[in-house]
Order: structure tokens, then sequence, then C-alpha cells
DNA sequence: GTCTATAAAAAGATAGAC
DNA sequence: GTCTATCTTTTTATAGAC
């Protein structure tokens, strides 16, 4: 019984060390860039063990998206203003590898590539990858309903969406300008792409209440 | 002398076919993706002829790169608004494959790899494209500053710095958004894109009129 | 300048002892 | 579950005949 658990713990704390590990790697390498063996020395186990855990380097980078993706829905399940998150994911971009040890963070790093490499089209961590970008767009859709209140639901649905496709081009944009290494102030933009998109939703609801 | 022309244009007309072979891969499968066979199946030689014709890999993506930037120049000396050009770079982003055999377009679809790509860094190739990058950035700057008379030196200074800025953060936003297959009209978004940036202008100039 | 054959290295994956 | 040794494939790159 005793060896059953310590076995059982084992398992579960090697294959976290190899989710840290690859993590790592990927953000610097991208997917591609990161070999099973530099897996395995970051983690500080043989290859052998970490085709034991995962079935092969798709599959452990499948698994590697959905655990930053629950990271991500516990520690985002808050965000208020559209300001706000703005903020959040585009200075977050020019942080670099400093805060992309956090898997939420790392998530949009390792994502782009996926999305810019059309070639990994069967790929199952690529699929899985657009799988979640889709899913995150329909949360930013339904958070930013509910920031209109008062205006009619066919102008609020069509704001919401509007809303969310700008957004998430500015936050890529953001990421692909941190990653060219741009020399700009990334907290500075945030702001401005904030007040890009308000002044875009004022204009919006203004022509409303003119029909 | 016949004799020699006739070589001398044969080389010419060989390195011309495999740029044009290895554009069309790259814009499919990215840097690493495109491998030296591919490219001299494509351009109908064999691989010992691409390797003639060039030193290495890395060598044949900067020639590549240059080639495709040349044409972007001559192609794009005219573009007049930012309105115009935003509507151009977004929604040719949409066009996919088909367009990118042009290489203007191409570069854009086979640049945003080398920006993302960080473990690329000592690549020669990579490091052509963020010289690029960053050229075409000058050239948007210099542009944004003939389109607000009137104003103040400083502010005019600030504000096209500012414009190309966003403008290159939108479009390798949407940029990404056409890669990830995202289901949206990009004709209709280059339109929101280009009020977005035009309302944070009047707001700034609106700003220093009442100063 | 073209073409074939092949060297050399890298990387994914597996076998099997412990 | 861990670890070593090894197989296999892919890919960059070169040698050398023509």
């Amino acid at each position: 019984m005793a060896t059953r658990r310590r076995t059982h713990r084992a398992s579960e704390t090697s294959k976290r060390a190899i989710l840290e590990a690859v993590l790592a790697q990927a953000v610097e390498a991208g997917y591609e860039g990161t070999t099973m063996a530099d897996v395995a020395r970051a983690a500080g186990l043989p290859i052998g063990s970490v085709y034991w855990h995962f079935q092969n380097k798709e599959q452990l980078f499948v698994e590697l998206l959905d655990y930053c993706f629950e990271v991500w829905k516990q520690t985002n399940a808050s965000f208020g203003s559209m300001r706000e998150r703005l903020r959040h994911s585009i200075s977050e971009s020019a942080a670099a590898s400093a805060l992309l040890a956090e898997p939420a963070a790392a998530f949009w790093s390792i994502g782009l590539v996926f999305a810019l490499e059309q070639r990994l089209q069967d790929n199952l961590a690529r699929q899985r990858y657009l799988a979640i970008r889709k899913e995150m767009f329909e949360v930013a859709v339904a958070r930013a309903r509910a920031s209109y209140p008062g205006a009619p639901e066919d102008v609020v649905a069509e704001l919401a969406v509007d809303m969310a496709v700008m957004g998430r081009a500015l936050t890529d944009g953001f990421r692909v300008a941190a990653a060219a290494g741009d020399d700009i102030d990334f907290v500075r933009y945030a702001e401005l792409a904030a007040d890009a998109l308000e002044s875009l939703v004022a204009t919006r609801l203004k022509e409303f209440a003119h029909d």
C-alpha cells in the first residue's frame, strides 16, 4: 500500500516536472525547436521516461496546452473592463521570458507559432491551440456583451464581436512586436489601444442614439 | 562569346527559378518546414545545383527576403492614405495562398515566423527580416508625418510614431488571424481599424487645439 | 552549371534490462 | 517507473563525374 502510493505520487511529480520543462523550452524554442532530448534533460529524466509518461511529442504539447489553459481559466476569471484586459495582455507581452515561466502567459507565446505554422495542419497540438483560441474568443465576446447596457440587442451583439476581434488582433500584434524585439513602450500602447477601441464603441453608440 | 552569354543567362534563370520555388514553399511551410530537397524539386533542379547557386539554406533565405523587399519597394512606393494602406495590408492577409505567390505579400507571411522564432536568434535570415521590418517602419513613420499639417512639430512627431506602431500591430495581428483561420470579414475590419486610428488622431489633435 | 551518390548530424521513437 | 542503447528517418551539406 505504502509502496503503491509512493509510486503514484512519484509518477505525478515526474509528469509535472516534464510539463514544466517543456513549457520553459517551448517558450524559447517553439514547437520544432524543442527536442525531446532537451525536455528530458531539463526535467532531469532520461528520454525514455518522457516517452513513458507521454505517447509522443505531439501529445506532450497537447497536454501542455491543456495545462496552460486550465491555469489561465483560474487566474483570468476575474478581470473586469476591456481596458484592464488589454493592459494586462499587451504589457505582459513585453515582459519577455521573465513572466513567461507562468503557464497562462506562456500559452500565447507558444500558441502564436502554432497559428502561423501552416505546415503543422494535421498536428493535434496545433488543432488544440486553435480550439482553445476559439474558446477564449467566445469568452471575450461574452464579456464584451455585458459592457453596453441600454443599447439594443443587435447593436450589442455586433459591437461585442467587433471588440473581441479588434482586441485579439491588437494583443496578437503586440505579441509579435515583443517577439521581434521592437523598441516600444508596451504599457503606453496598451492604453492607446484601449483608447482606440473605446472611441470606436462611443461612435457606434452615438450613431444608434441618433437613429 | 555566345557560349559565355548563354551560360550566364542560364545561371540567372536557374537562380530566379530557385527563388520562386523557395518563395512558394516558404509561404506554406515556413523556414524550418522548407527543405532544400523540396526547393530543388519545385525548381526542377537537383539539390546539388541549389547549393551551387546559394551557399546554404540560411543565405538562400537572406536573398529571398531581399528579393521580396525589392519588389515591395517598387510596388508600394505609391500608396496614399493610412486607410488605403491598412485596407491593402489587412485584406491582403485574408487572401491566403492565392495572392501569396506575390513576393511583396509573401514577405510578411514568411517574416512573421522569423519574428516569433526566438531560437533562430543567430540566423542571418532572421536578422535580415528584422532589419527590413525596421526599415519599413521608418517608411511608415515618414509617411504618417505628412498627414497632420498645421499641428506643431512635436505633436506631429509623436503622432506619426504612434500611428506607425498601432498600424503595424493591427496588420500583424490580422495576419495572425488569417493564419489561424479565424472566420472574420477582413475587409470590414480593415475599415474598422482605420476608423479606430483616425479617431485616435482626431482626439489628439483636438487636445492640441484646446491647449 | 548540372546531376548523382553519399557523408554527417540531428531528432523522434522503441526495446529491454533493471 | 527509470534508464541505456539503439534503430530509423529526415535533412543539411559535400564530393566528384559529366
